[in-house]
Parts: structure tokens; C-alpha cells; sequence
DNA sequence: TTTGTTCATTGACATCTGTCGATGGATTGC
DNA sequence: GCAATCCATCGACAGATGTCAATGAACAAA
């Protein structure tokens, strides 16, 4: 679930070739998409950014909202689609829901942007 | 420009304690944004898949359109997109504009979602 | 010139998205 | 039990986004 932008060797003739087989399906650019789209937003970017360098790693919704400006039920939204898309996970200790970065979340996204090495 | 999620080292009393310095200030995340809003979505995540497939590593509108099965005009929009995200390059020649991964611009992407080695 | 092809742009439209205030559940402390 | 805190969810709303049909500019070929 980590490949990159698949390269497929195609040959054609003139322009408007066709081509046959795709790099990626609709099914996995859509997966795919839904993870980049959480990370295509300023908030979400900035929420990553504040619990990695948060104490220990991880903070709870208090410790967010007033970094980002930004009211508590829109923060708790932005770290809900950041979860849904595997990139933070949450953990209830009491009151608090502690917000923290999933290992190898990100590094795994950042796989599939990497170039093949193109010939 | 390629900085990774920057890891401050911040240490606080209890809950909700405040965090000083920002990791990511707002002007930094709204930049990467709309760079990776530009991935976020499965046809231009396609259409680079299918860019860096083609036949030396370019390929026209006309190219691109029947693979997404989108019409031509939101081809070139979401082509437009790219582009200004810098990710592609537009070529004209003659009446075909040829559209190229850009080097190391999805390498610099990737870069930045490299997770900061925690301690 | 005339016709045909490629493609960017425009305008319109439905849908998605980000934001807030209000509400209520869960938990802690008095 | 009662009050206070944290936070997820709901409803509402403005603005952004993806899509298409229509149009016209640029270029090639006849």
C-alpha cells in the first residue's frame, strides 16, 4: 500500500495514443486522494505540526485551539478527518482526547509522492 | 523550502499549557496546501500517474481526457492546477500542449511530510 | 481561404468543505 | 448530588470546488 506513482512503459505512435493500461486505477487515486486532501489544508498542516512538537508527541483539543485561532468544534473536526485518514490517532485518558502522529503515517504517504527513477 | 514538519521542543505543566512557538506558522501552511491540495484529488492524481507513464514522460490534453473519461475543459483545468502547484510544466508545440512531471517537485512534497525522527 | 484539430477560458450549476454556535455526553472535583 | 471542564456531534451557512456545454483563439492542412 506504499507504491509510488507506478511508471508502466508505453509506446504509441502519433499523439492521442492510447493508453492502455493506466499508472494508477480510480480506486487507488481515490484511497490515495482522501489521505492528501486531509493533508491539503492549512489547519490540518498546522495541527500535524503543533502535536509533533507537543509534549511527548501528543495533545488533547485544548492544547490546539488557540495555536490555530480557530473554535473548538472546527478543531475537533479537522483532527477527526486527520484520524479518519490514518494520519493521527486519538486515545481518551478522562476528559481528555489526546491527539498523537501514527508511526510511519506520514513517511508512507510521502512514499507515494516520491519519483520513480525515471529512465 | 523543502523543511520538514519542524519539531520544537516544548515542555509545560499540565493540560493545555501554552504552546509558544508555533512549529509551522500559518503563511508556511498555507503554501504546502494548496500544493498538497493539488494531490488531493483522484483525477489529478491520475493524470500525474498517467504524465510520468507516458512516452518520454509527457503528454497532451488529448492524451490524458479518454484515460479519466472527464471531458476536455475540466482536463485542463485540473491540468491548470497542477501546474500552478508546480508540479507540471506546459510545453506548446503547434497545437498540442505538452504537459511534464517537473523535477523534483513531488520529491520536495515528499520531503516535507518526512515525520521529524522523534526522540 | 476554408476547414478541422487542439486546447484555454467562460459561465452555470450542484456538491463539498470549513466555520461557527448550540447542545449534550462523559468525567472530574466539590 | 451539583457544578465545571473537555470534547464530539448537530444544524446552519457562506464560500470553495469539480464538472460540463459553449465559445473562441491558435495553428495545421487542404
Amino acid at each position: 500500500m506504499t507504491a509510488n506513482l507506478p511508471v508502466i512503459e508505453l509506446d504509441g505512435g502519433a499523439c492521442c495514443s492510447p493508453v492502455i493500461a493506466e499508472a494508477m486505477d480510480a480506486d487507488a487515486a481515490k484511497q490515495l486522494a482522501t489521505r492528501f486532501k486531509a493533508v491539503g489544508d492549512p489547519t490540518r498542516l498546522r495541527l500535524l505540526s503543533l502535536v509533533a512538537a507537543h509534549r511527548d508527541h501528543e495533545a488533547c483539543v485544548c492544547d490546539l485551539t488557540e495555536p490555530v485561532g480557530l473554535s473548538q468544534p472546527t478543531v475537533s473536526h479537522h483532527l477527526k478527518i486527520l484520524v479518519d485518514a490514518g494520519l493521527l490517532s486519538r486515545t481518551k485518558r478522562g476528559v481528555w482526547s489526546y491527539y498523537a502522529l501514527v508511526p510511519g503515517a506520514l513517511d508512507a504517504l510521502a512514499d507515494v509522492l516520491r519519483t520513480p527513477t525515471a529512465s
